[in-house]
DNA sequence: CTCTGTCAAGAGCAGTGCTCTCGCTTGTGT
DNA sequence: ACACAAGCGAGAGCACTGCTCTTGACAGAG
């Protein structure tokens, strides 16, 4: 018998941790196929229980989606890290903001329900707590990355469609606080850009996977390729054509 | 006694009419409220019926929700070619360009419930019917003529940011469709632009009002009107800096 | 070998969408 | 002027939901 006991696993506590995944991967599942109507009872049916016995492990309903809304947000985070690879391409911005441009729109391809939890409509009961916000952050910070350290290694042209410096202390404050939690420097230039950017990435995979292309554009990988493209010019990654 | 007798309205069917414009109401109010969790016992009870009483109107919950996105798209499209304005100011591209966005973001913000309906997450069960789409295309069209109005006047500046010609066909002819619904020249070069800006547009309104925007930006109208001035840039409609 | 904390199970409450049947009202054709 | 039928609201009922509470079993710790 090994004499471990310093940090105790406890047997209980592991088949606990056990039942929690377990629970997530099918609540995982039926949200795949029936989009946000979640349903204990049927997670639960799915999984040989009866319903009150998930209560066991997570309080309510909210607590679950709690649970899978932070689980998708890293999942997206680790992919967007993944594709943005490791220092060694430090600088090829251009080629990383590619990267982690398109690992966001074939990851909520991959797993729309977990992309519509976290970025489509609010659920009507539902208050999200404080502990999505960091793992959401992430993915934020993510993408701003390969912005950010060109803009710190001096490759990033001014953007040309940029609006002049604002005239609005209050929303340039913001700016300078919304570069440092995302890796800019305080006073950057690209911060803007790059804020404009990601609510042009996320607004495109929100058409395509909510449906709105449809009917429209079928060449959708293209499509998304070319405002990705649009959007590196647009910010300074590509030199002036 | 008037002797209008040709169309017949008949006493029943305008009764039933106003039945169906006040369940409509009462529905559109508890969006509201409860956000897309729309129970048609509650409407019920609300207006003092019973809730089987709302099948004689409604055969289905479908068939409301039906009826309040073709509502919300009407409404929304009315609001974007009122802004738009009459014939006179038919030249005045840019102020159009930002006089229509911004009724997007106002509309949005005004009927938060409606929107999400309209541009939320697809609702589990439902699927949209075909009559939804040309209500849907109206809201497009309104912002693309702005655009397609200036760049048939000869006013737009060749888009900077926009990549060179595609040589995927099928998508450059998905395009030139998209610009003949559109009420763009079929080998407009403006096209892809709008699309792109339009995207933008709506990627914006949907990060303020699913509160993505909370904590990190409070300044949004000016958020939002940089963004358009951006846009309006990009595409073409201001001279060049 | 107890004791105690954890667990699944089940019944139950209030709510949901939807169906069906029952009478009542009311507009309408003869 | 009257009888008919269509349209309507009410109510019961089915299968489902999230959630609570109680009960009884079991297993780890002393």
């Amino acid at each position: 018998m090994s004499a471990e006991k310093a940090p105790a696993p406890s047997i209980r506590a592991r088949v606990r941790a056990e039942m929690t995944e377990e629970i997530k991967r099918v609540a995982l599942k039926h949200l795949a196929q029936d989009g946000s109507a979640l349903s204990l009872r049927a997670v639960a049916r799915d999984m040989g229980m009866v319903s009150s016995a998930i209560y066991r492990y997570f309080p309510s309903r909210d607590e679950l989606l709690t649970a899978l809304i932070i689980d998708g947000y890293t999942s997206l985070g680790d992919a967007m890290e993944d594709a943005d690879g490791n220092a060694e391409r430090r600088d090829a911005h251009l080629a990383r903001w590619f990267a982690v441009g398109h690992t966001i729109r074939k990851w909520a391809l991959a797993h729309p329900a977990e992309y519509a939890l976290i970025y489509g409509s609010p659920i009507p009961g539902y208050h999200a707590p404080m502990d999505t916000v960091p793992p959401a952050a992430r993915t934020l910070a993510a993408l701003g990355r390969c912005v950010a350290d060109a803009e710190a290694a001096g490759k990033l042209r001014d953007s040309d469609a940029t609006p002049p410096p604002t005239e609005n202390a209050e929303y340039a404050a913001e700016l300078r606080s919304a570069a440092v939690v995302l890796g800019f420097a305080e006073d950057s230039r690209a911060i803007e850009p790059f804020l404009s950017a990601a609510t042009h990435v996320y607004g495109a995979v929100n058409f395509e996977v909510f449906g709105r292309l449809n009917n429209a554009i079928d060449q959708r990988s293209e499509w998304f390729d070319r405002q990705l493209r649009q959007l590196a010019t647009m910010i300074g990654l590509t030199p002036r054509p």
